[in-house]
DNA sequence: AGTTGTTTTAAACAGGTGTTTAAATAAACA
DNA sequence: TGTTTATTTAAACACCTGTTTAAAACAACT
């Protein structure tokens, strides 16, 4: 087989489009087009529309959160090695830091970011509760290492901190670079690698905001 | 006449079903049909679907920006009498209150303030242009007040920083206290007031990290 | 080569979309 | 009051939507 096979094509394709024009404006037919596929392959390979969303967040986020998980069980084991709480701000790199390495690993992890970081805010609960259904358990495992590392934070207010943390990250990772303030005499947009690096640094800072 | 009129009747629906359902996934027929008025009245008193959306923005946001914009304008020459630069936080707040308290007086409002906490993050150009061509100026006034207040911190830095608490905001605006981590086990949800607290520390914290 | 199972194809389906039209109604003003 | 403007209405327009169907093409294997 010279090309890639059809059904990774349409994800490909998917991927793309999903994130660049959404979930709803991406039409079956515009999107078999640009796959150079037959309209009626998207129901015979995946069922529905819907499930090709599905399937499109499962293959980039599975791995993802695996790697994820990983990390955030290395930090805290190392520091109950030690005998100490883990540092808050190990917690929230080892969770943003695999994000951003897969982020630049390939031009399609680009679209998938930007797709999953919209998804927190979908009005539409199609994609909103698939996104999370998937998020949810990562989520929550970081939640319990902050817990541990800032036993001083009420949970309720640490919950909300991350609520904060979230929308800061969805958001950077949507606009990506793209600076929406965009004007002639406003400062140019940063690089990507300093404006992840100033992401963290916000982050951090507010998370250990006093109370 | 004893009730609303046509227009705002479907200004109003428009609002709410933009901002819980989305700008595409609101068909003409459905939002009509809930206003109790004839599909073609939207053409004719605004148009087009797309000229309603700007008509549902401008008819909230133009009133909003004029009292962020005058607020903001106080704590700079109230600073500016006194000789010295305006304060970071003020200026947050400045900006941040009016909002809040706008959101909290109708229910059309906290539908309103949940629509354009979306537009940031909107795939669609339609929509994030309309929302953006009239929230770009008074982002710029607060971001030359904030170039006041942190002068030791580089514009471009400054103006990411900036990104980062819109993108916590618009979080914040679309989930209201909606916990979207929801799960047995997890705190509840602040109250209204003490979540809106908590953001103004976190934004605040991070606005002033080290760089 | 022939058969079996998988994939692709074009066409049709049933229904929804925003918009336009022209006639009917209501309101405003003389 | 009659006349003119403003609004409402039902119907049609042209087009797009996700999904299904049955026939065709391809693949693999005995």
């Amino acid at each position: 087989m010279t090309q890639t096979d059809t059904k990774t094509r349409i994800l490909d394709c998917a991927e793309q489009m999903f994130a660049r024009a959404g979930f709803h404006s991406t039409s079956l037919r515009k999107l078999t087009q640009l796959a150079d596929a037959n309209l009626a392959s998207v129901n015979y390979h995946f069922g529905s529309k819907e499930a090709l969303l599905q399937a499109v967040i499962e293959r980039r986020l599975l791995p993802l959160n695996k790697i994820r998980h990983k990390k955030i069980e290395e930090i805290i084991t190392q520091a109950r090695e030690q005998e100490r709480p883990p540092a808050a701000a190990d917690l929230l790199q080892a969770f943003v830091v695999p994000t951003l390495e897969f982020r630049n690993s390939s031009p399609g992890a680009q679209d998938f970011i930007a797709l999953i970081g919209r998804s927190l805010s979908e009005p539409d609960e199609t994609v909103r509760h698939c996104f999370l259904s998937l998020a949810l358990p990562i989520f929550q495992f970081l939640f319990e290492g902050l817990r541990q590392a800032l036993p001083q934070i009420p949970a309720a207010i640490l919950l909300a901190r991350l609520q904060f943390i979230m929308g800061t990250m969805s958001h950077v990772m949507c606009m990506g670079n793209l600076n929406a303030f965009q004007k002639p005499d406003f400062p140019e947009a940063l690089e990507q690698n300093v404006l992840m690096d100033q992401m963290l640094k916000f982050i951090q800072a507010g998370l250990e905001a006093p109370l």
